[in-house]
DNA sequence: CTGAAAGCGCTAACAG
DNA sequence: CTGTTAGCGCTTTCAG
């Protein structure tokens, strides 16, 4: 039915496909493992390329029958779209861009942000979006940049700790783009993102302390150069303003157990009383439970404690750590939701916070 | 210089391109951001786009002055190959898939893999691959397969815990496949992998704890149907072996920090005497140190404890924990750095098993 | 060493 | 609802 020699000029490109070239490239496609094409789908099933195509792309517009028969021949062939080329005809890529700056990268054992990769990558198993990582060098961000513009993804995903990359801010007025965590210098209403209450959760962790009865808090507190560190900074002092209490004794890590153990050091030797500590997440507390071990300062009788993160090595830590539980497999999920729909230019908030939960355990009974 | 009317059929393709279509077209790109083509550089540095392409592939043989020529041409437009044409021309997708079975990626959150990961992605951002994440479900291995298969990427990176998927194994057949540990159920010598030496630093472990002086081992191994697992056990035993010692005081896990408090629980109930104690990883040697705190028993003072990882929580542990580190992050770079010469087709070893170090810290001083 | 020509496999108007 | 017709941007023989 389409072996009839077409009328049209001699030399055109379809017309060596119908005759013995054909042939030839099937030998070739089969020495490769040769995976069968559009054409030899629309061959079998009796219709044209343009129909399989659109029942492959879920056309409506197909009579039931067609599409029936169309996905017996694709199932009979064991066919599978070729990306790139659907890439090329398409413009549209289907693959999403898990931006991680490089010094990230280099803590990328931070069970955060594993976690918040894992919840990404599960959600888009899901859809017909490809994951493709991107370590954003420090010292080239342009070829970061112009990797992400050169029209190789359809949109990208930015998870850090030192949330906020300029050079990414740039990129999102051309390219859809959602972040993990509030973006430092935010390039104003323009960005979207999603982020977990840290201001909520400190705040609560600070109230627990409170609520015991207890009244020298100190805090262990992250980076003041991201917005986690900044907020739950702001979460723990309001709750102490609130009361009237003094909200001075702190000192700032950078989320390591070291620099943990190092902030605690210097809180301790200010010498100041103290008797409720909430540590930026879980990883200092880790330092802090060997400073104070050392010190013979006993966890909560001399000093209650209250992380943030909730990793495992809290729960399992002596005493158990009570700590702020924040939904990181969730929150990469909500990231790759709303890029997708930003990306399918559907409708969706730019900001997106997930609630925090207190996990009460022996460090702050 | 190419402005010439060509002489051949006049309905040939890029005929209608040199006409008025391609302004038409401009103004299309112009507006969605339009990245430069191959064919403007060729224009801009007056060579046909077929000399582009040689040098943007460094083929050996454009002259010098040409190269440099096309390479301003390229720098001033800022030009990007379009990866999807490139792809579809050539048939290299320079994109090698990370596969990891859906339940290792929820224990993802596992360092040791976090860190495998990060050497991978690290190492690849220095090649022209890119790294494409697929979460292989449990229970759709097909789509996996024929994601693999579909021709969408050059080759394939394997990590899991549950080490030598047998879906993974029929790939390897077709596409280039690295393994990262030994996989369980090998393809005969037909795949690759990369280790890291488990049985010898299980091996160096119990020697040490032996070189202590210590004569009453038990070990907590980790699941006996997994390859590090046995290894590590096989590591154990023979050491121990080798003296003539008991070696039955064996309680398995599954690497997670309650599984290693349990077994834990279950040595200790057997009630055999006990000094030296070789914990398969880092992680159930956190649960064995709760265990070991409930009921009294000081580390070292009764029981001497070395774990298997060296991930920063046993080193702010209390005490710090004796511990074999394994090379996660140059595991990485080496799957990838193979993975790369199979592909390219250059020789390389089957078999890669990266040494593992004793770390001394207070658990096993 | 360089150019011309012919596609890679698929989508997207545009006609029926 | 379905087929026809042009390409998407690049690589790759094949001739000079």
């Amino acid at each position: 039915m389409r072996g009839r020699t077409a009328s049209p000029p001699a030399n055109r490109r379809r017309l060596t496909l119908g005759g013995q070239t054909n042939e030839g490239r099937r030998a070739v496609s089969d020495q490769r493992g040769g995976s069968p094409t559009l054409e030899m789908v629309a061959a079998l099933a009796g219709v044209s390329r343009a129909t399989v195509s659109r029942v492959v792309n879920n056309s409506p517009k197909v009579s039931v029958r067609v599409v029936e028969r169309v996905n017996e021949a694709i199932a009979s062939l064991n066919y599978v779209p070729n990306r790139a080329a659907r890439t090329l005809a398409s413009r549209r890529t289907r693959t999403i861009a898990l931006v991680m700056p490089e010094s990230t990268a280099k803590l990328f054992s931070d069970p955060f942000l594993a976690s918040v990769t894992q919840g990404i990558a599960l959600h888009l198993a899901d859809t017909d979006y490809t994951l493709t990582m991107l370590i954003a060098s420090d010292d080239t961000p342009e070829k970061t940049q112009r990797y992400l513009l050169g029209g190789n993804v359809d949109g990208a995903l930015v998870v850090s700790h030192h949330s906020g990359d300029h050079s990414l801010g740039e990129v999102s007025r051309t390219l859809p783009v959602v972040f993990g965590g509030r973006p430092l210098a935010a390039g104003g209403a323009l960005t979207y993102y999603v982020d977990v209450d840290n201001y909520g959760g400190a705040r609560a962790a600070t109230e627990h302390l409170l609520g015991r009865g207890l009244r020298q808090h100190g805090t262990i507190a992250g980076p003041q150069d991201m917005p986690p560190g900044l907020d739950r900074l702001a979460g723990w002092r309001d709750a102490l303003d609130a009361e009237g209490l003094d909200s001075t004794l702190v000192e700032c890590g950078d989320f390591t157990p070291e620099s943990g153990a190092a902030a605690m050091i210097r809180m301790l030797d200010r010498g100041r009383p103290l008797d409720a500590l909430f540590v930026a997440n879980d990883q200092m507390a880790a330092g802090v439970y060997s400073v104070l071990h050392e010190r013979g300062l006993a966890i909560p009788a001399n000093i209650a404690v209250v992380g943030f993160d909730d990793n495992f090595y809290g729960a399992t830590a002596t005493p158990p750590l009570t700590t702020v539980r924040q939904p990181s497999n969730e929150m990469g999920a909500k990231m790759a939701e709303v890029l997708v729909r930003v990306i399918e230019q559907r409708d969706v908030p730019r900001v997106t916070v997930l609630p925090t939960e207190l996990v009460v355990r022996g460090s702050a009974g």
